[in-house]
DNA sequence: GCAATATAAAACCATATGGTTGAACGACTC
DNA sequence: GAGTCGTTCAACCATATGGTTTTATATTGC
């Protein structure tokens, strides 16, 4: 689990991959779909695809001579849950954040 | 915003560096004791503490000759933001496995 | 069978990353 | 003032990463 949270923040860490992700939010892209938005090679958007599969985040399937991926989002479950321990960490924050703003709210009446 | 997702992902990716925020939510650490539990040496690990605080995850203050560490959970609510676009990714799967499971009771029957 | 399409695969390059060692520096202790 | 502690910094090394171009391989349509 260890390596595989290593995997998945490193697939996560690319905003090529991560808008890859966005479109597949949408529904299955073949590879070339997933590779036309983003200014560079062909090959180059191939090699985060299959970044992204080796990460466990994307599955691929034939179809004729394209290559259909989906979304898999149990790592990207795994990897929310583990940034979840840290919610009360923010929160904290964020109530510490509104005291002082209800502080200095108070002060001006 | 874009550019931090990249760092605190990237941040994230290494389990010395994940090990030290699971440290540093106990509260501030010094360098060396962050350092300490990791087999590397104090440089190679001290390298880690400045790719978190560069990520904006840790911040440091100078006490004396040491340099006290503390998490800034902000950016990990950020991270947490965007994978939580896809829950309903994850919540579908779970909901078409415990689907699957009913059914299988309802055979047993 | 031939040409075009979709993709993979290999070789290569520049830069980033994760690690090392060794030297330097400011802050305490004596 | 000397030594030690906590830390930074610089130089270095090996490997990984993000990109390129070129070549190869199925698959489809004519």
């Amino acid at each position: 689990m260890v390596e595989r949270l290593d995997l998945t923040f490193a697939a996560l860490a690319d905003p090529t991959r991560r808008a890859m992700l966005a479109s597949l939010a949408l529904g299955e892209r073949s590879v070339g779909e997933l590779a036309a938005p983003h200014a560079m090679s062909f090959a180059g958007a191939a090699k985060h695809v299959g970044v992204l599969e080796r990460a466990g985040l994307v599955e691929r399937r034939k179809a004729g001579r394209q290559q259909l991926c989906r979304l898999k989002a149990e790592r990207l479950r795994e990897a929310d849950e583990w940034l979840r321990q840290w919610e009360r960490f923010w929160l904290s924050t964020l109530d510490r954040l509104e005291a002082i703003i209800v502080e200095d709210q108070e002060k001006l009446k």
